[in-house]
RNA sequence: GCUGAAGUAGCUCAGCGGUAGAGCAGCGGUUUCGUAAACCGCAGGUCGUGGGUUCAAAUCCCACCUUCAGCUCCA
């Protein structure tokens, strides 16, 4: 028997018989590896386990928290998931059934059968059911032509339109019990490792991704290998609805949403606006020690200024019917360029003046589909933290990077350290969906790269992702509920330049186009607080809460005492608040840890009589008697240092 | 916009053919209390809107509006 040399993560070697197993070498090492093992990697491309090996590779053992197991543990789910629905509901046509971040969902089209949640209950046990049977996932290669054939019988055309794309390659696919399915794999070695199981909901999603497409029925589901996985994923996903920023912005009242005003039209309220403008100032104090200029410019413009700038045929689906005035027509505007770029061109420049800084906190009006308005992070009417940056080419890499800096200090500050960063380039395959030359383009997205590497940015490249006017960098942030949000964005502008033909006087005395970066740390206010919120489970930092401190009273006996504490706080720039309702102590302490307010002073007769206060920490509890100077001098520390622990 | 689900008091929810219910919040009173809910009372709703079926509709049917989940699209 020939022999092949298998290579390990930590460097070893080993020699094995050719066509031995991933599950054999697992075998080889320990049960326990066997039993855990989900998937291999054979030179980095992972493997069923019982796929042969045929050559040297290096290899790695893949479970349960490797990615690439998950991955084989979901796919294989979403099979063992068809082959429930085939038996249960005979004839449906399957679409495509892929593991996803968490869990994985199979596209199918029962024809006029809506399931119900009865339905899923029932998919569900007959899962577990199949699941038992121990069935193995069988490997197979075909031709392209017997593939074919094999979903032409089956009546399956969505199988045979993905089957169109793979023309003349060898198909592979995967049988376990009577379910087959056209599929790359990798799988499981058997359906019996898929213990615990959940169908967590159906919705409605078009044949790939297009509108123009059919509807299928979407049912997601998560799959672990026990029950103690699976309990934990569902509390988790309880966990973080209770994080929700729509029901906390209600709770706390901190904005509100009214169809009485209309969608997406969010009204911020006392406790909201708090958090608005204490991230505005510690925006525009940022701001202003960079260098930056504060402008102010309407919520309407002229029409043509959009036409000019482009905006108008790129974004005219999503923006509001504009308004007519004296036979001119005025636009909500969906962004602030335009209105910078006249005020940068209401003057002469001269490559002295540059870089030039123009920031804004404009608020931007965008007609969104209704489906797509979701709280504070979907919105109709949105506050961008918004500035335009005129350039000279060689001030461009230095200027980028102090923006990126600037971004970095954002979300360090407010703790954002789960972010992605998406370099976003245009599809070279769909040049029309941009505006520009190709030259422009060329050199937009070399300057972004380079200002990225020099930042050292941690990114990946997102094609297709572009502004229509240019590349962008973009900050990623995950919700609560695993959805996934742009807030903060740099993008680098040649176009729009060209378009407003903005100048400036370079020392040779002629002109020349300065280069904008469009930037928005924040990306929306709206946006950005809304993510917050779940960020810290609206138990904001000192800085941010709109309460910071609540004086309770043991008795009315005391609320003297507790007004002076209250009034000296108040004067001392503290947002506080007297609670002299007529309650018992364990009541209102109840009622300020419920608002999530950080700090509870206690007082009563001790206190009076020894002039301090007892302070209680939220979700922290008594943290004893406290002189009231050495307590305001704490939290005034606190505050001023924007620290993320009280 | 599309598919599906849901709309009952400020909030959370029960009622699902026989003349609207609870808890919390609010208001009035009693209580004067030491670290997560004292007690009594009062008030509060054209049951999302409009049509229909019925002797009778929150309840059944239709249309529309809004919200939610997902899809598509985006800061």
């Amino acid at each position: 028997m020939p022999k092949i040399a298998i290579t390990f993560p930590d460097g070893s070697s080993k020699q094995f018989d050719e066509g031995v197993t991933g599950l054999q070498i697992a075998e080889g090492i320990s049960k326990g590896l066997a039993r855990e093992a989900l998937a291999v990697e054979v030179n980095g491309e992972v493997w069923d386990l019982n796929r042969k090996i045929v050559m040297d590779a290096s290899l790695k053992i893949l479970k349960w928290n490797d990615d690439g197991g998950k991955y084989a543990f979901w796919h294989s789910s979403a099979h063992l998931m068809a082959a429930a629905i085939e038996l249960l509901f005979p004839g449906t046509k399957f679409g495509i059934g892929p593991p996803i971040e968490t869990g994985f969902y199979y596209d199918i089209d029962l024809g006029d059968h809506t399931l119900t949640g009865d339905d899923l209950r029932k998919i569900e046990e007959k899962m577990v059911e199949l699941s038992a049977k121990d069935d193995p996932y069988v490997r197979e290669e075909k031709t392209w032509e017997d593939a074919v054939l094999y979903f032409k019988e089956k009546k399956d055309p969505y199988k045979i339109e993905l089957l169109e794309e793979l023309k003349g390659q060898t198909i592979t696919f995967y049988h376990s019990g009577d379910f087959t399915d056209l599929c790359y794999g990798p799988h499981l070695p058997s359906t019996g490792r898929i213990k615990a199981i959940k169908l967590l909901s159906v919705a409605g999603a078009y044949w790939r991704g297009s509108e123009k497409n059919k509807m299928l029925q979407r049912i997601y589901g998560a799959t672990f290998p026990t029950k103690q996985e699976l309990d934990q994923h569902i509390f988790r996903l309880e966990e973080a609805k209770r994080r929700d920023h729509r029901k906390l912005g209600q709770e706390l009242e901190l904005f509100l949403l009214t169809p009485k005003v209309g969608g997406g039209l969010p009204l911020w309220l006392p406790k909201g606006t708090v958090i608005r403008e204490e991230l505005e100032t510690f925006l525009r104090t940022e701001q202003k020690k960079r260098g930056y200029l504060s402008v102010v410019t309407p919520h309407i413009g002229n029409i043509d200024l959009y036409k000019t700038s482009g905006h108008y045929p790129y974004y005219k689906d999503s923006q509001f019917t504009p308004v007519k005035v004296e036979d001119e027509e005025y636009l909500l505007k969906p962004m602030n360029c335009p209105h910078h770029f006249q005020i940068y061109a209401s003057k002469p420049r001269s490559y002295r003046d540059l870089p030039v800084r123009l920031a804004e906190f404009g608020t931007c009006y965008r007609y969104e589909q209704s489906g797509e308005l979701n709280g504070l992070v979907r919105v109709r009417a949105f506050t961008v933290d918004d500035s335009h940056m005129f350039v000279r080419q060689d001030q461009l890499k230095e200027e980028l990077i102090g923006v990126i800096d600037l971004i970095k200090i954002v979300f360090d500050t407010l703790g954002f350290s789960d972010f992605k960063t998406r370099l976003s380039f245009r599809d070279p395959k769909n040049k029309e969906k941009y505006g520009g030359e190709d030259s422009l383009w060329i050199q937009a997205e070399k300057d972004i790269k380079e200002a990225a590497d020099e930042a050292k940015l941690n990114y990946f490249i997102g094609i297709g992702e572009a502004a229509f006017y240019g590349p962008k960098i973009d900050f990623i942030v995950r919700d609560v509920l695993g959805r996934n949000w742009q807030l903060g964005t740099v993008q680098v502008d040649y176009v729009m330049p060209e378009r407003f033909d903005l100048e400036y006087t370079g020392a040779d005395g002629q002109k020349h186009r300065p280069v904008v970066i469009h930037r928005a740390p924040f990306g929306s206010l709206e946006r950005f607080i809304g993510v917050l919120i779940e960020h810290f489970a609206a138990e904001f930092p000192l800085w941010l809460a709109p309460v910071q401190a609540a004086v309770l009273s043991i008795t009315d006996q005391y609320f003297d005492y507790a007004t002076q504490v209250f009034e000296e706080l108040k004067k001392a720039g503290i947002r506080v608040e007297l609670d002299d309702r007529n309650e018992k102590i364990g009541y209102k302490i109840r009622d300020w840890e419920l608002k999530k307010v950080p700090y509870m002073l206690v007082v009563g007769e001790k206190e009076r009589a020894a002039n301090t206060i007892s302070v209680r920490q939220h979700k922290k509890g008594d943290l004893g008697a406290m002189g009231r100077d050495t307590f305001l001098a704490k939290i005034l520390d606190t505050i001023q240092h924007k620290s993320l622990t009280l």
